[in-house]
RNA sequence: GGGGCGGUAGCUCAAUUGGUUAGAGUACCGGACUGUCGAUCCGGUGGUUGCGGGUUCGAGUCCCGUCCGCCUCGCCA
């Protein structure tokens, strides 16, 4: 075999005159009769070869070019000259082209489903997992693996510099039913019994701090049996890691750092530092607790004026847990969302859809009023409910600083609900405004941002129950502990009122890191199991490895996990996860190309135990 | 588990209100062609309209079921 001297994307007029050797797939060919041109494609380039009979070349090299098809794989020899048609512009080699001698056909291909071809309209998503290995040769998936390559390279590079060390964790766990579903896996060994797929090393990581390992690091895969959505699959990966003898700041400063070199390293960016903003601000401006600062829209509680109109709706909500706490999740709040500039750009049309917008969140519907110029020049409320604002009017325009020319939005329901569909709606509205930025990746702003002080527990809407808000792991902040400890597990409005040591980064409304300092005291993690509805059998049986670890001289540790694939994400501007990861799984967690999951022999259950429900469809 | 969109030639798509033999571009096959670079020109092959049932004189089109893909709510400690 003609073994390459160069790649394709490597030569130049400096190498003209020289005979060299190229291998790769025929990305496309021009024959012109006895004049044939291939465009011969690899990983790093395309470039031209040329067969014309002028050169000398034999004839049967002739007669085997004229049958080489799109993505038949060659190997040619050659010498480089400037290209006698002209430049072509759209190529880094477009200068030069190969004069071929040589010609190895070192393999025929079928006649492909599609063309690995950047420049025409994709195939559909189902065909292009099929043959996964035709859509990976297009130079633009080729540059996400190498896009993906350098994260892991910067990623291991900088955490190395900092002292951590990279450690496996197993892929075969215990099974811990909290959270997400799990991945079972049967074993031969141990008739009956299973392993789990970690949904994270969370505890490995730990009890690796509590091992002196000081600083540990992971490129690690997470397995979640969810189901999946755009940005999501059940199979990912994160950068993990773990420091010990840390506080909060300590490890957010390691983690800011590592994001300023990422960025540095994959896009040239400059972060500056990073604000910070507690949850329950995120929550009151934003409706979500990963905001869009790229965008100046916000919404507010303004329940207290609310009260005071002679509006049902309004009313009969905040009837609901009038007495509760500000933020108890059942109380009725009205909230706002004022849109400057809306009352010309949000037409009918569009508000009446953010009703049934709303509904799918579950709240009833959207109030809306818009701010115009009145016959006086004044600010005059007109459409929807400007009726029952108009006795209130200079102190609603006060309240939420509104001018002529915006757009109020009211959506009134419980505290949860509301939040939620308000935050929703905001992001909606500002799709609809048109004032969200092109993501950094195409040019626009990478804003980020620090979420921090989240409560330690939230109850479960179904159950009732207390559930840890980031993982029953995480410590409460440090000024909490001492309220805490001495708190009743029935004292709902102390309990709710507890603020963790989690924190989160969030570039352009999408999570990317989240974390917390850890807790390293048995008695604090076991009032968290306690406080969770476990007795402490429940507790021992699950967690007896951690409970004792942190028995045996715990350091203090914090840490934190990155989500690799939005990493890559944000670095080639995609909004399909799929397309960042080599071989990814459809909705139903198939993966196309493999046709995996099967079905096995009854004989391949028998040896682990297993006796199927399903049989195969004939 | 719920809601929505989609599935027609290898691929991308079209096909009027349910009405003739389901078309076009591209790929592929054959032919012509010595400077192309999305080569061009001429000719040709190619269809279980995802699958199963139903309504109808007649179904790609309407109805029911089902499979697959995507988006989404729930879910994702």
């Amino acid at each position: 075999m003609l073994i390459r001297s160069h790649t394709c994307g490597q030569l130049r007029d400096a190498q003209v005159g020289q005979t060299v050797r190229l291998n790769g797939w025929v990305n496309s060919y021009r024959d012109h009769g006895e004049l044939i041109f291939i465009d011969l494609r690899d990983r790093y380039g395309i470039t031209q070869l040329v067969f014309e009979p002028e050169s000398g070349v034999a004839r049967d090299v002739i007669e085997a070019a004229d049958k080489l098809r799109n993505e038949d794989v060659v190997a040619v020899e050659g010498t480089v000259r400037v290209r006698i048609g002209g430049e072509n512009p759209k190529l880094a080699t477009g200068k030069i082209e190969i004069v071929v001698t040589k010609l190895e056909v070192l393999a025929k291909t079928d006649n492909p489903p599609f063309l690995p071809d950047d420049m025409v309209k994709l195939p559909n998503e189902e065909l292009r997992l099929t043959h996964r290995y035709i859509d990976l040769r297009r130079p633009s998936m080729q540059k996400v693996l190498a896009t993906r390559h350098k994260i892991y390279q910067t990623t291991r590079k900088y955490f190395d510099e900092n002292s951590f060390l990279e450690i496996e964790t197993p892929i075969l766990y215990k099974s811990t039913p909290e959270g997400a579903r799990e991945f079972l896996v049967p074993t031969r060994q141990v008739p009956g019994s299973f392993y789990a797929l970690p949904q994270s090393p969370q505890l490995f990581k730990q009890i690796l701090m509590v091992s002196g390992c000081d600083r540990y690091m992971q490129i690690c895969r997470c397995f979640r049996d969810e189901d999946p959505r755009a940005d999501r699959q059940a199979e990912f990966t994160q950068i993990d890691l773990e420091m010990s003898f840390v506080r909060r700041d300590q490890i957010m400063e390691m983690m800011e750092g590592f994001v300023r070199r990422l960025w540095k390293e994959l896009t040239g960016f400059d972060v500056p530092p990073i604000q910070r903003m507690d949850y329950r601000t995120a929550m009151e401006e934003y409706g979500i607790d990963r905001p869009d600062t790229r965008y100046d829209l916000r919404t507010k509680d303004i329940s207290e004026f609310a009260g005071k109109l002679d509006f049902g709706v309004f009313k009969t909500v905040l009837e609901k847990g009038k007495d509760r706490p500000k933020y108890y999740s059942k109380k009725g709040v009205v909230k706002a969302l004022r849109v400057p500039g809306g009352a010309e750009k949000l037409t009918r049309k569009l508000t009446d859809g953010y009703t049934e917008f709303v509904k799918g969140f579950g709240a009833g519907g959207v109030a809306v009023v818009k701010i115009i110029k009145g016959e006086d020049g004044g600010p005059k409320l007109d459409t929807g409910i400007a009726k029952f604002l108009e006795p209130m009017k200079a102190e609603f325009l006060a309240l939420l600083n509104c001018e002529i020319g915006d757009t109020v939005l009211f959506v009134a329901d419980t505290y949860s609900v509301a939040t939620k569909a308000i935050g929703e709606l905001r992001q909606k509205v500002a799709r609809d405004m048109g004032i969200v930025p092109k993501p950094g990746a195409e040019g626009g702003p990478w804003n980020f941002l620090w979420v921090v002080d989240f409560p330690m527990f939230e109850k479960n809407k179904d159950t009732g129950k207390w559930v840890a808000m980031h993982h029953p792991f995480t410590s409460p902040r440090d000024d909490q502990m001492q309220a805490f400890l001495n708190a009743d597990v029935d004292d709902e409005v102390t309990i709710e009122g507890i603020v963790s040591a989690g924190y989160d980064i969030v570039l352009n409304g999408q999570e990317i890191a989240g974390g917390s300092v850890r807790i390293h005291d048995r008695d604090v993690q076991s009032k968290v199991f306690k406080l969770l509805g476990m007795t402490p059998e429940q507790a021992k049986e699950k967690f007896s490895f951690l409970l004792e670890a942190l028995s045996f001289g715990a350091p203090p540790h914090a840490g934190v996990a990155f989500g690799l694939d939005r990493l890559v994400m944000n670095f080639v501007g995609t909004d399909n996860i799929r397309d960042v990861i080599a071989f990814p799984k459809t909705q139903i967690g198939a993966d196309l190309m493999t046709r995996a999951p099967s079905f096995v022999p009854d004989t391949q259950l028998k040896d682990v135990h297993i006796k199927s429900l399903e049989q195969p469809k004939a």
